[in-house]
DNA sequence: CGCTTACCGGTAAGCGCTTACCGGATTATG
DNA sequence: CATAATCCGGTAAGCGCTTACCGGTAAGCG
């Protein structure tokens, strides 16, 4: 009957690979050569039961000789684990690339992180990226789920609807300004950080205008970053340049429009401008630089995050770091803590730390 | 028995499961609610077939009534494809991130050119990085062999040796400087890149004297690229400074340690100073000026790679673009043609591009 | 009306692995 | 010596899905 099975196995590889032939290598071959029936071969590879040491020897030996690698899928069925976390992030339009690779950076270094964590408990890390004018984003995103036992989400993937519902499928960790429901979510204390860079510069620097980029309108990051901006420079006395013209969207181009448009009308500039995040601050320093506008000198400018690119940029970014590798391990670690013991903390919220460059006015 | 079966199956989630209960829905209650068997159910979920119109229906409805996603496992067991695509790079060691963040950037957007052509397949991306003191190196990339249709492996990942017995259990890609047997490999042309690169140098700069901050002595890239910057100054006519004070490491750090090591003994400085890459001119540049010598006005520095942090250097630094987005896209496309069709390119060598900013002299 | 053909959908087997359960052999104890 | 306990490994079932094969029904034709 098993003799018969296996054969019968070989038939069905022919008959529904609709590519390649698939290797025919399987655990019953190495049980045969080990001599041992399938079981010893499984409790020998997972460490299960105590084997005999020459029937594992055997078992290890016919393992190298045939160069036999477990077929994960199989003992993802088996077992009810894929150790798989699905990972899903915005990428830009591929016609943007060039412009906009900065702002890839932030996620990258996120997904190190979410990567290095995962790995201390033996998962691997399933990624899918979307492009800002792919469609089907909902049954790709399913797809990743149905491959993986959770999801890290970045911020913007799906409406809050969404989330709740993939949350009945497989556990759900969001990176985002605010929480969705069924979700868990951690995010950095963007008040904390906003309050101190807004501080050091009408306060240390003494500077008595000020004006803030603002990422996009409908990101809660950005409303927290903005809602702080505003109480902490309002509160020094600082006189805040607003208006339709300091709208961004987080983009190196947003941020260069607003400086541009600013440039090209009979506007003042205001002595310090604040950035939704970094990549706008490389536009608006771009931008500013282009009409031979002196940074800090005449303007000062800061960014939020600290990407790599921050500390080479020309003077270097003052900015707020946020953690990202930390933001990505603790993402993993909540949904993991789920995983193992059904539950794990609704949200994380992790310190940032002011990163004083020379862009404020610093030496 | 079907009912028996499908009872039965329950038991064994709460009995197997080593973390979490495992969701408990299944194709069995899409059936059972849209009033069809489960064949229906996956012939109109999957397009087989020509199912009625009412039956697509029911089907569709139940569907999203019950929030169902297929399971990838079972789907990959049944169909012999996993439609995962796995991905295994270098990472420094924790410890090191924050001085070495740009040299992962590289790899970030190979793997970026990656995803976007593994989506074009329907393919997801398993990625699995590994750090410099990590063990077991050779066993996780079998874990991850396991868990996908075929693997692509960045450069020094595994000896010649190991990726050829791996290549008997997936198709295996390299983007390395070399192939190995048994492997398709994809890269770039390291030749006419830096033969580029050196004439810019030596013919239209004119510059006389020139040296080579050497990568990891062990990397056929970095001897490529040894290679032809040596024929290319000798045939200019140019005075080459060669010895073992200009051995880099690829790293940034590296890149410093020659330049200080030049600077603190009485050693002459070239003209123009070509680094193996562009994290090596990183550490060439900043050491440059922190012992304040003017870049291009005293000494030319040129890179390799043209990662995201280059055009943001002061001054911007000219290098040689290497198609990071095309690598990884081409190594998808070969590893795919393999996959369905059974052959892939053995080697594939993409063009590069020189990219002159102010670095090298050039206004 | 009887036969042939086309359409549709249900049943059962299997993908490759894990492991509960059971039985045989060996060891320990009274 | 008989009984109990322990060790070890084989057998069979099942994880969730796909689909070949077969049978029932309806339509078409002579």
């Amino acid at each position: 009957m098993e003799l018969t099975g296996h054969m019968a196995q070989s038939q069905k590889s022919n008959r529904t690979s609709k590519t390649a032939p698939k290797a025919a290598l399987t655990i019953y071959d190495v049980a045969s050569q080990a001599g041992v029936s399938i079981a010893s071969v499984s409790r020998v590879l997972n460490g299960q039961g105590s084997p005999r040491a020459g029937t594992r020897e055997r078992v290890m030996q016919a393992v190298a000789e045939l160069g036999f690698v477990p077929d994960g899928a199989a003992r993802a069925l088996s077992n009810g684990l894929k150790e798989v976390v699905g990972v899903v992030f915005r990428r830009g339009d591929e016609t943007r690339f060039q412009d906009e690779d900065e702002s890839l950076l932030f996620m990258d270094v996120i997904n190190r992180g979410i990567d290095v964590a995962a790995q201390r408990r033996g998962f691997d890390v399933l990624i899918s990226s979307v492009g800002f004018s792919d469609e089907n984003v909902t049954s790709r995103i399913e797809a990743v789920a149905g491959k993986a036992d959770g999801l890290i989400l970045h911020d913007r993937m799906l409406s809050a609807g969404s989330i709740t519902r993939l949350s009945g499928v497989v556990p759900v960790v969001t990176l985002a300004g605010s929480p969705s429901r069924g979700a868990m979510n951690v995010r950095c204390d963007n008040e904390a950080g906003m309050r101190a860079l807004v501080r050091h510069l009408v306060v240390d620097h003494g500077y008595r205008t000020i004006a803030y980029v603002a990422g996009r309108s409908d990101s809660p990051d950005n409303r927290a970053r903005a809602r702080v901006f505003e109480a902490e420079a309002r509160a020094a006395g600082a006189e805040i340049y607003t208006g339709p013209e300091w709208q961004g969207d987080y983009s190196a181009a947003g941020g260069a429009r607003v400086v541009t448009g600013l440039v090209d009308t009979p506007r003042r500039l205001p002595r310090a401008i604040v950035c939704a995040n970094d990549q706008t601050a490389l536009g608006v320093m771009h931008a500013l630089a282009r009409n031979g506008i002196k940074i800090p000198d005449t303007v000062a400018v800061t960014g939020f995050d600290d990407v790599p690119v921050a500390r080479h940029l020309h003077p270097p970014l003052t900015t707020v770091r946020q953690p990202m590798l930390e933001l990505g391990a603790t993402a993993f670690d909540v949904l993991y803590s789920r995983i193992s013991v059904g539950k794990g903390e609704p949200e994380v919220v992790l310190p940032v730390q002011l990163i004083v460059r020379q862009s404020c006015g610093c030496p």
